[in-house]
DNA sequence: GCGAAAAGTTACCAGCAGTAAGTAACGGGG
DNA sequence: CCCCGTTACTTACTGCTGGTAACTTTTCGC
């Protein structure tokens, strides 16, 4: 949905940006949803409507638009996950809800999952904890405080946080390449992983 | 050490191949190691003393390089964590000792590590669990033998290995870039995590 | 009005994955 | 013994991408 085919050098007339930062993010969601992961910024410059110097001044190279991008998608993770929680005590039928609308929000967003998590090739140890390190933060200060409450050493939380993590993320990558099996399985399965522990309970 | 500064084109004297598939992943590694995980193969083929193409003859394209790693890298984990463990029986301690082997050999292979799991930001759905995959398929049996010997459900063997596999490929990632924790510490607290679960034991 | 600043586009560069075409040595059949 | 198909390389290219320099046109303050 380009609305000009071509606009003349030069600046345009009527004294406004001819696109915003946002603009250029949604572009970039519809050519990744369309075109996969692999999308370049030309591409993304074609759908704003604009040309790639634009996206460099509005957003900044490839690991700034993965970083935006990932913010996003962190953003719509988070709403998800509270809304499926709404208030609810933390229990493992708690737990299970929550990875499940993490998962159900990753395939609804498949090839942004894969867009922000692929990374950049270069300075990927950043990179691609981008995405996250978005999500650890809030999680290692839930963890901390819930910890806390139950008297029990918080000290644990940052390396917990980044495990969970890391383990929803490798999970749903898994998960969106089998769709045999329904989200409600997985996170059921994983939830009884993360609340009772390898041996499980006695 | 490539030995010769150039060489004419055509068949070598000797009735020999010039470098086997071993000796172009040899120098990949090396290459990796010395300039990051966004090194070219112009550079690998550089540094084995032979051209592009002959690097695609013995391996094939990138992706293919980066899988072929994946299976050394994973080789030597598997080795590692096995020599680590000596045959003891699965227990929190074990699984302690797993997780720091794990992380000292990402310690010890850092650039390449991040090279393997960093992906080829095309098919990567495929690309980015080549790493995983390997790991996951023997731990996989491991985790259903277990299970079925102590009386539980071993259907969760799959979804637990991709769970486990991801959170340690995060945390090591994390651990990295923050040396000021030892790996004793972080192995610990993902180890307490892992076996006793998110409450804890009561 | 006029010139500096703003907001675009065009046109380029460097580097990389991947491939086609060319070249020289080997080796088996006449 | 020589000749020609096969083998095993290199050179040289294409196409694409991230990123940037240089140019063009409008706006706006003085």
């Amino acid at each position: 949905m380009s609305e000009s085919i071509s606009r003349r050098p030069g600046r345009p007339l009527g004294g406004q940006l001819v696109v915003d930062r946002e603009h250029v993010l949604d572009a970039a969601e519809r050519v990744i949803r369309r075109d996969g992961a692999g999308s370049s910024l030309e591409a993304v410059a074609v759908e704003a409507g604009v040309t790639k110097p634009i996206v460099y001044d509005r957003v900044g190279g490839r690991a700034d638009l993965a970083d935006a991008l990932a913010e996003r998608l962190s953003d719509r993770m988070v709403l998800a996950t509270r809304t499926a929680l709404a208030g609810e005590t933390l229990s493992q039928t708690g737990l299970t809800r929550f990875i499940e609308a993490n998962l159900r929000t990753v395939a609804d967003h498949r090839e942004l999952f894969l867009y922000v998590t692929g990374g950049s090739t270069e300075q990927t140890a950043l990179g691609r904890l981008s995405l996250a390190e978005r999500s650890t933060t809030p999680l290692t200060k839930t963890l901390a405080v819930w910890r806390s409450g139950i008297q029990q050493d918080p000290g644990v939380a940052e390396a917990w946080a980044f495990g969970i993590v890391g383990m929803l993320q490798m999970v749903s990558q898994w998960w969106i390449t089998q769709e045999d099996r329904s989200a409600e399985e997985v996170a059921g399965q994983i939830s009884e992983l993360l609340w009772n522990g390898l041996p499980g309970r006695a």
